[in-house]
DNA sequence: AGAGCGAGCGTTTTT
DNA sequence: CGCTCGCTCT
């Protein structure tokens, strides 16, 4: 037979949920849960912390996440007996109400049991549960370790300790196991990535051979050079030495700019020089940054010189709220019991139920111990409910049916077009009739479109399949390099990449290593691996930059250069600053200011919050308004499609109507109610929405 | 029920 | 800085 077309290529996650889609019934769970990402387990855990009296100031849910996250991927589950340190003659566990780890034992089985209700896995279960099946049915595992008796596994440094088990298990019968790895590019520690997987792995099986590849055929020798000794820092290493038969290069590019603005505009520059100058294509070149809040300013410098650009990973299309909202509808079809959906499906609030209602929902599903969905079923066929809510209930649960019973004949595609056909959802977008909505509306429709091509690439038009793909989609799996496209992505999406030109932006301590992680060797080092990672994605030309000065949540900070960069022998790497190019001053040489120790954070003058700014701007009359709280949100809606938005510096501007005000053109960052009182008598005769 | 407003905080990185 | 949550007023 055809055996490539057998073959499983894809990530730990998937091919587990594919393998659970066939196997969940074994352990007693529905073969048709849902996946929650992180959105959603923050949701439940919420639930989760209300329900054990914990408060949520104390106790952040993301921290409490990433904890349980951490103890799954160790393969821990919820503990349920008592502390040692309980005490004596009482049974009842005793917590201290300031202790996380005591917090996250009262939780994590609370928040496992509401999972198991909602018949949902997170994305950690999706490992565990699988390693769980694998263990306790030998029949099944076995199945399976026939079915793969050669498995490969890439980024080997990555996996964690269940990743490294469900290895284990499938290999172990046949014993045909290659992994590929580097522990110079182990940078997911952080989410329970063990080196020891990688480094034992001689251990771990028997007959191993270990084939070093040491020629490195990307890079030239200087940048191959350079990255050897910024990772020969590192103690915690077998230690190798890649070598090239490339030439030798151009050296690298140090470039030390005034500010974060200043040096998106050295990128745009240099890159539109290579495009025009040497006619390089937009898509050999790629933009790194270590936090997503660094690539605005980018983009904005990009967009201004208008170099086209994509960017990998930061907000995903299925993470946006209107994708979200309507996804949650077929989460429903698929697994009514899912209540996070469900609530998500009230929160949009198209079906007249509101706060008081879903909170008598709430109380009455967990007084007579009922999903949420079987909770609204009782419901509408109870005598012991008010007219107007039952009624309002009534409707939604026949709602749903219908799209249950829609779902049962047709394609997801079809599926979601009724969806947002049947919810009005598209109708209330258009009434709003602004930028912000008319944008909401676009991806709605990118979402069927998305649909479709599913149905057609994947052979499959289950909705459950689709909610699948649109949960585990990885952030490079949209990464396009045909169409001329300059890629921005987090040094951490870099990996396993490469671009003739690459710019690493924000090589400042304090930004890269990042502050969270300059105080712990172990986490520097990891940091000093991602900067191995992110030079050693270059064919051609690095350019690695900074920023004497840099806005962080609108706060001015000046940051030394990272020490990454002392790490570069000088001979390789040539640094240019703007006092440099335009009069030699060393003011802002790397060198010069090295060791200055001062990294104080400046506060910047706060505006008046109803201070208008009249400002001159190209010759044209400006209304500038600074406020706090400046929010996308609420200029929804104010402003009629058609609107021009002039430029985005400030976030989002919109020109309003020239006429009746004195201003030539009039650009509204946000106003408050008596900021917009202040303003029209200010400016009586403003034409403000 | 729903809009408006103020307070507060951050994701460091992702399947 | 910009976003989100929750409280308050209509």
């Amino acid at each position: 037979g055809n055996t490539s077309l057998d073959m499983w290529i894809s990530t730990f996650h998937s091919a587990c949920v594919r393998i659970l889609r066939m196997e969940m019934n074994h352990l007693g769970y529905s073969r048709d849960f849902v996946i929650y990402d992180a959105v959603d387990q923050i949701a439940l855990i919420k639930e989760c912390l209300k329900e054990t009296g914990l408060s949520e100031e104390k106790f952040s849910p993301m921290a409490i996440s990433n904890k349980i996250s951490l103890m799954k991927n160790d393969l821990k589950e919820p503990d349920l007996s008592p502390r040692s340190n309980s005490q004596a003659g009482s049974n009842d566990i005793v917590y201290d109400i300031n202790d996380y780890d005591d917090a996250i034992l009262k939780i994590y089985p609370v928040y496992q049991k509401k999972l198991k209700t909602n018949n949902a896995l997170d994305f950690d279960d999706l490992l565990l549960i699988t390693v769980k099946l694998f263990k306790s049915k030998p029949d099944v595992l076995a199945c399976y370790q026939d079915r793969f008796q050669y498995i490969l596994v890439d980024e080997y440094q990555d996996t964690n300790y269940v990743q490294h088990m469900l290895i284990n298990l499938l290999a172990g019968k046949h014993q045909n196991i290659c992994v590929v790895g580097d522990e110079d590019q182990s940078i997911y520690g952080w989410r329970g990535a063990n080196i020891d997987n990688i480094l034992d792995f001689e251990k771990t099986f028997n007959n191993t051979r270990v084939v070093k590849l040491e020629e490195n055929y990307r890079s030239t020798k200087n940048i191959l050079e350079a990255s050897n000794y910024v990772i020969s820092k590192n103690r915690q290493r077998k230690g190798k030495i890649l070598f090239t038969n490339n030439k030798a290069g151009e050296k690298i590019t140090y470039y030390r700019a005034y500010n974060e603005i200043e040096e998106g505009d050295f990128i745009s520059r240099t890159a539109m020089d290579f495009h025009q100058g040497e006619k390089v294509n937009f898509s050999s070149m790629a933009v790194f940054y270590r936090t997503n809040a660094q690539s605005r300013v980018i983009e904005e410098s990009l967009r201004k010189s208008g170099i086209p650009y994509q960017i990998i990973g930061g907000l995903k299309f299925y993470d946006r709220k209107e994708i979200k909202d309507i996804i949650a509808y077929c989460r429903i079809i698929v697994n009514p019991d899912d209540s996070v959906g469900l609530n998500r499906i009230f929160n949009t609030n198209n079906h007249g139920i509101g706060k008081v209602t879903v909170n008598k929902i709430n109380n009455f599903a967990s007084e007579k111990k009922l999903t949420r969905y079987d909770a609204i079923k009782t419901i509408a066929n109870s005598e012991s409910f008010s007219g107007v809510v039952k009624k309002k209930i009534e409707k939604f649960c026949g709602f749903l049916d219908r799209q249950k019973e829609f779902a049962e004949k047709n394609t997801v595609s079809e599926v979601i077009k009724y969806i947002q056909a049947e919810t009005g959802y598209v109708e209330k977008l258009m009434k709003e009739n602004s930028f912000e909505s008319s944008n909401r509306i676009e991806n709605l429709k990118e979402l069927i479109t998305a649909a479709k091509s599913f149905e057609e690439n994947n052979n499959s038009a289950a909705v459950s399949d689709f909610l699948d793909q649109a949960a585990l989609v990885s952030s490079i799996d949209d990464f396009d390099d045909k169409h001329g496209l300059v890629a921005l992505m987090t040094l951490h999406n870099s990996k396993g990449l490469e671009f003739p030109i690459v710019f690493i932006t924000g090589m400042e301590k304090r930004i890269f290593p990042h502050i969270r992680s300059m105080d712990r060797e172990e986490e520097l080092e990891e940091e000093r691996r991602l900067c191995y990672v992110g030079m050693t994605r270059t064919k051609n030309r690095l350019f690695l930059l900074n920023a004497v000065t840099r806005k962080i949540y609108g706060m001015e900070q000046t940051n030394p250069p990272s020490e990454f960069l002392d790490d570069i022998p000088e001979d390789l790497i040539e640094m240019i600053s703007p006092s440099q190019q335009a009069n030699s001053s060393l003011a802002y040489s790397h060198y010069a200011l090295k060791n200055k120790t001062q990294i104080g954070n400046s506060r910047p003058r706060r505006v008046s919050q109803w201070e208008a700014n009249p400002v001159r701007n190209s010759g044209k009359n400006f209304i500038k308004l600074h406020s706090r709280g400046t929010s996308s949100e609420r200029l929804r809606g104010k402003f009629p499609v058609g609107t021009k938005v002039l430029h985005s510096t400030f976030g989002k501007g919109i020109i309003l109507d020239k006429n009746g005000s004195d201003a030539d053109e009039i650009l509204i960052i946000f106003f408050k109610g008596a900021g917009k009182k202040k303003l029209k008598s200010k400016y009586a005769n403003l034409k403000v929405l």
